[in-house]
DNA sequence: CATGAATGAGGGTTCATTCAT
DNA sequence: CATGAATGAACCCTCATTCAT
């Protein structure tokens, strides 16, 4: 009695949301969170305010979509190196540094928003945007372990080492996408790679990482379809 | 004809000026920028709206006062650090690293959302936030040219380092203040020195830096008072 | 060239009419008109927005419609009692009187929405509403007429005792229906039934009336198988 | 240090808040809770949606306030009546339906919304409606049983008689609120008195009866003000 | 100078209704 | 006929800011 969602609908359900998603990142990304209305949304969107409600059940119902995106594209990333780094850690962490970079820059839209518009943690927006933190450091965290275990790095304490890597990469990326002509990312990969591995006891050829670096960019190629801010 | 404000009419303006300064720092850190309204600052404040408003022209210029307050404080650990590095490069250095890490760690109240909160730069507010950020990565990345061309430090390039310095540093503090207990900064401070150090290519005995550490905390004891998030 | 809708279809139609009216009858009672959505309505029917708006033109409509019902109930009570009090007053009178007061009950999913709530005539539905109120009570005004004309009550002004009557038969059946326990409504309607009747003028052996009340109650099964609200 | 609120102010206040209420009143009655905006209740006070904040905090609250006022009303009217009674019941109890029907009719603008006016209860505004329904049945109740006790009055349950006064008294003013020409209240309250006081076993003088109720009438004023609806 | 009442644009969200599929 | 995606006016409420007292 019920008639079926033809598939051709559900793909249009499908790129609306994309589209929604999309302008949002793009706003959140510009404007901020908080400088950004369900209004401007929906123009950027070209929708109506009531479709959004039809995609979304609010804002932060917005947020935790997009949140969700970049999450799984880290573990990925995380999750790669693992393995990569068994065999070759120097290469291997080069090319994790690299693809983490890579994702940052490319997200844009998305990461600055995500990991670092902050108050504190009152709002669902804030709890969500912490909880995400928190994972992101301990996926590198855990990574970090494994490694020295492994006997392939060297440093002190694996913690205060996965603050500042990940600290590292995130402000290196936020600093070149600040920068007027944002052309030069893989050097700033590169010599961030380097300083990074200098610190976990890697040693590393630059002549051979670098060509690492640019076929990773080279296969994700939204890295730099945006330009910077 | 012009009446001269009295002394002691202007201490009691200052002091009503500090009142709100630090109601707004507690509270925008306890409850981030954009969801502390004036009214809650007059509340914590205990002065009446009307009277914010003669002390500080708009939020944003709230914002303003409280951001130039941790400007200079940073900006004198990196002048006397540019100081102390001159005859002892490793000491120097790690001393530098301590004042920092404790100055944002003891202006948790303003660091978290001063450095981090926010998206872009649409309002005043960001573009102040902006400003900021830079000028501070411009200090730290003079501060390592120097070091460079005194042939004390060794990385490839002095921009990606100063990047994840600042970047390992913030990170490194924002972690211990998200900890439920807080007591392990000394610690901290050291592994994270330890780290980048290596990175700079400074050798430095971790006997003879944690003393150090702990000196630098003693001198500033703010940096404990509030104990963790 | 024209169609004819085959039999079976109309049944079709009807069913899912009905279906509607039920649905929309609880929700109406439970939430209320204002706080039911057609969301609501049709989720609880098992049918599509879309299809609502086949069965009904508007949520007036729909009201309009669930109205209509309940009013050729109470006509019928009226109509019946005017024959059954000419021979005997005061027992017809107090069938009336249980058969009102069941319906009212009967019909808690309309009833209070149906009669109460609203509060002025701006709307098509509080328009409509208010018709009816008066629909209602000037059959119960005619009905005291037609009886005082017969010299079989005595009243000083049939207009306010139709009020009194109508509003206190209400008012008793909605506070059986906010009781916790709602079992003891034969009890309610014989002790309003007496209070009436003595105003009305009419002597009546408790003792007689009260079989009475419960084959009325027994005749109309609908009463009592909601329970309180 | 803190500044006092000078008493003209407070009477600006209490002034702004009485318009803010009246306008309420008048529209919630015209137009029904649900109807009526916040919008349109502060055009007809002639402020501003932000001052309507700044004296209730919330549509919820206004309706509080308007409740509360007319309970308190209520109360006095059958403490009052609990007193005359002692020594004349029915002319005590005549004066109480005559001032209880007066103030339902004054406040017309309230009266209907505030007791009618309903889904269920499941809003705010329906919880506190339903306890003040309560509330007054709960009044009315208690009265009757004081005077069954002292011998006064009899019925065959108080319960069940308090419902039938109460409605009565409430369908008759509502009657008599929708009737074009609103001008033979006294008639209309005089010969609800008579329905009711026969029921409840009291023996009344017409002629007595009456100008007691023009007392009552005339002491308030405010009971015909407003004309009809 | 201090006060707090007043402002109103703008916030996120709801929902009766329409219409292409 | 059934469907549900799309619409947008309207809802209640917040808050930075002003200014008469």
């Amino acid at each position: 009695m019920a008639y079926r969602t033809p598939p051709h609908v559900q793909e249009q359900k499908d790129l609306r949301r994309r589209q929604i998603l999309d302008a949002a990142a793009s706003l959140f990304s510009s404007h901020g969170y908080h400088e950004t209305s369900i209004r401007d949304v929906v123009e950027a969107a070209g929708i109506s305010i009531g479709s959004f409600y039809f995609y979304f059940a609010s804002k932060d119902d917005l947020f935790d979509a997009l949140f969700a995106e970049m999450s799984e594209a880290f573990l990925a990333v995380m999750t790669d190196a693992s393995e990569t780094t068994r065999t070759d850690p120097a290469g291997g962490t080069a090319e994790a540094i690299a693809r983490a970079m890579s994702l940052i820059a490319s997200n844009r839209p998305l990461s600055r928003f995500l990991l670092l518009e902050s108050g504190a943690g009152t709002t669902l927006f804030e709890v969500r945007r912490k909880a995400n933190e928190q994972r992101f450091m301990t996926l590198v965290h855990d990574f970090l372990d494994e490694m020295q275990e492994r006997n392939q790095i060297h440093v002190t304490d694996t913690a205060s080492a996965a603050c500042s890597l990940m600290g590292g990469l995130y402000f290196s990326i936020l600093a070149w996408l600040s920068e007027p002509q944002g052309n030069d990312l893989p050097f700033r990969i590169l010599h961030t790679c380097l300083y990074h591995l200098k610190s976990l006891g890697l040693t590393a050829d630059p002549e051979a990482i670098a060509p690492r670096i640019e076929a990773v960019l080279a296969r994700e190629p939204s890295a730099c379809d945006c330009g910077p801010l």
